[in-house]
DNA sequence: ACGAGTATAATTGTATACAATATACGCGAT
DNA sequence: ATCGCGTATATTGTATACAATTATACTCGT
C-alpha cells in the first residue's frame, strides 16, 4: 500500500522547483516584482542559480495561484489586483469565513482553542507596544488557526488561497491606523463565540469581521494603492 | 504596451502541454485514471506522442486543479475526492452560487437572459424525450451561464473549480433518477427570480438548489460510489 | 526460510540542446 | 517621414541527456 495520502506540502522546500516557486512567490507578494511585469525564464534562473526547468514549472504553479499569467509563446507577466478583484475577494471570503468559523465551533480541538486564545492574547501585547509588524503577522495566524480549525480541507485550502492573494493590499492598510485594535477585539468575539458552541453567532461576527475589513481599506488607501483601477470597482 | 490582459485560456489547445493537460483532466473526469492510480510521465508521454516535459507541466497545473497528487521524487497520483469533500464542497457550493445568483440579478445582460431561458426551454425538451447526456450538458450549461453573468472573475473561476472537481460524481447520480427534472424547476425559478431582480430571492433560490442537488446524491448513490469514505463524511 | 545489505532497475529531478514563435530592427520603396 | 517587408534577435516550447532518488530484486549469511 502506498503512502499516497500523506500530508506532503505541495511547494516543498527542497527541491529546486519547490524553491524557486517560494521564492517567487514571496517577491510578488512583497512587491519585488511590480503589477503587469514580465518574468523571464533565464533571468529568474540565472538570478537563483538554476536552469529554465524548474523556473518553468514553477510558472506553472505560480499561475494557478493566481499570481502570474502566462500567454502562450510570450511570456508571464505578474497579474495585477483590481480594486474590483478586492470587493469581490471580500464578498466571497465573507460568506466562506462565515462558514469556516461555523464548522469550527463543532470540530475545533483543545489545542487550537488554547492557540487561538494565546494568538489574541499576544496581539493585544504588541498592540499597546505598537509592534506593528507582529500585529500583521498573528492577523494572519489567527485566520490560519481558524482555517484549521474548521476540518475541512477543502475550505481551508480555499480561504489561504484567497488570504494570501490580498496579502498585497492588506498589509500595507493593517500597518497604517487603528484597525488592528478594532480587529483583534472582533477576533475575540469570535473566539468566544466558537468556545461558547454558538456555531450561528460565530458564523454571523465572522460574516461581519471581513466586511468591516474591507470597509475599512476603502477608507484607508485602497483607492490610492490600486488607483488607476477604481473605476472598475465602483459598481 | 503589452496586451498582458487579453483573454487567453490558460488551458491553450495549441500547446502541447495544453493539449496533454486537457486530454488528462478529461481522463481523469470520465474516470479513465481511477483514484489513487499513479500516473506516469513516460507512459502518457508515449500514449500521447510527447516527451516528459509537457507532460510534466501538465502535471504542475492537474496538481492546483486538485486533480493528482504530487508527491516529490515519487510520483503523480489521481486524488481521491472522499464523501466528505463532497459535501463541503456543495456546502461552499450553496453559499457562493447563493452569491453569484445575487450578483448576476444586477449584472446579467440580455444576451446571458436569453441564453439562460433557452437552456431550461431545451432542457424541457430533452427531459420529456428522456435524453440523459444532453440534461447533464444542460444542466452544466446553465451553471456556466450564471457564473458568467455575475460579473465577477474570481467568483466565477472559484465556482467553475468546485463544478468540475465534482464532475465525476455528479454525472453518475443525475443521471440515474428523477432529479433532471426537479432540478430544472429549479433553474427556472432561479432565472425568474433574476428576471425580476429580486436578488435576494435569486440567493436564496440558488442556496437551495445545491442543498437539494446534494441531498438528492446523498439519497441516491453516493454512498456506493463511495463507500469506503463515508464514515468520513458522516459528521 | 528469513532478513540485511547491496546491486540493479525504474522513475523523477535538472540541465542543456534544438525548434518554433514572437518581437525588434533596419532597409528600401513610396 | 512613413509604411511594408524581411532578416536578426530574443524568448518560449519541446526533446533529449544526464543526475539524483526511490523501488525492486537478488545474494549471502545466519
Amino acid at each position: 500500500m502506498t503512502n499516497y495520502d500523506k500530508k506532503y506540502d505541495s511547494d516543498d522546500k527542497y527541491s529546486l522547483r519547490g524553491r524557486v516557486f517560494q521564492k517567487l512567490r514571496e517577491d510578488i507578494l512583497s512587491g519585488k516584482y511590480k503589477e503587469h511585469e514580465e518574468l523571464k525564464e533565464v533571468a529568474i534562473g540565472e538570478e537563483l542559480g538554476v536552469s529554465r526547468t524548474p523556473v518553468r514549472e514553477a510558472f506553472r504553479q505560480l499561475e494557478l495561484e493566481g499570481l502570474i499569467k502566462i500567454v502562450p509563446n510570450k511570456g508571464a507577466y505578474v497579474t495585477g489586483i483590481t480594486a474590483k478583484d478586492v470587493k469581490d475577494i471580500y464578498m466571497i471570503r465573507s460568506l466562506l469565513e462565515g462558514l469556516c468559523a461555523r464548522l469550527a465551533t463543532e470540530k475545533i480541538t483543545k489545542e487550537q482553542m488554547e492557540e487561538m486564545e494565546e494568538n489574541i492574547y499576544l496581539a493585544d501585547f504588541h498592540e499597546e507596544k505598537g509592534h506593528l509588524d507582529q500585529i500583521a503577522e498573528l492577523d494572519n495566524k489567527f485566520h490560519d488557526i481558524l482555517y484549521e480549525a474548521c476540518d475541512s480541507k477543502l475550505l481551508e485550502h480555499t480561504l489561504r488561497d484567497f488570504h494570501r492573494y490580498v496579502l498585497r493590499v492588506r498589509q500595507k492598510t493593517l500597518a497604517t491606523n487603528t484597525r488592528g485594535r478594532a480587529s483583534n477585539e472582533e477576533h475575540r468575539q469570535i473566539m468566544e463565540a466558537i468556545k461558547a458552541g454558538d456555531a450561528s453567532l460565530a458564523e454571523k461576527l465572522a460574516n461581519q469581521h471581513m466586511i468591516n475589513a474591507y470597509d475599512n481599506m476603502v477608507k484607508n488607501g485602497l483607492k490610492e494603492i490600486y488607483g488607476e483601477n477604481m473605476t472598475d470597482g465602483k459598481n
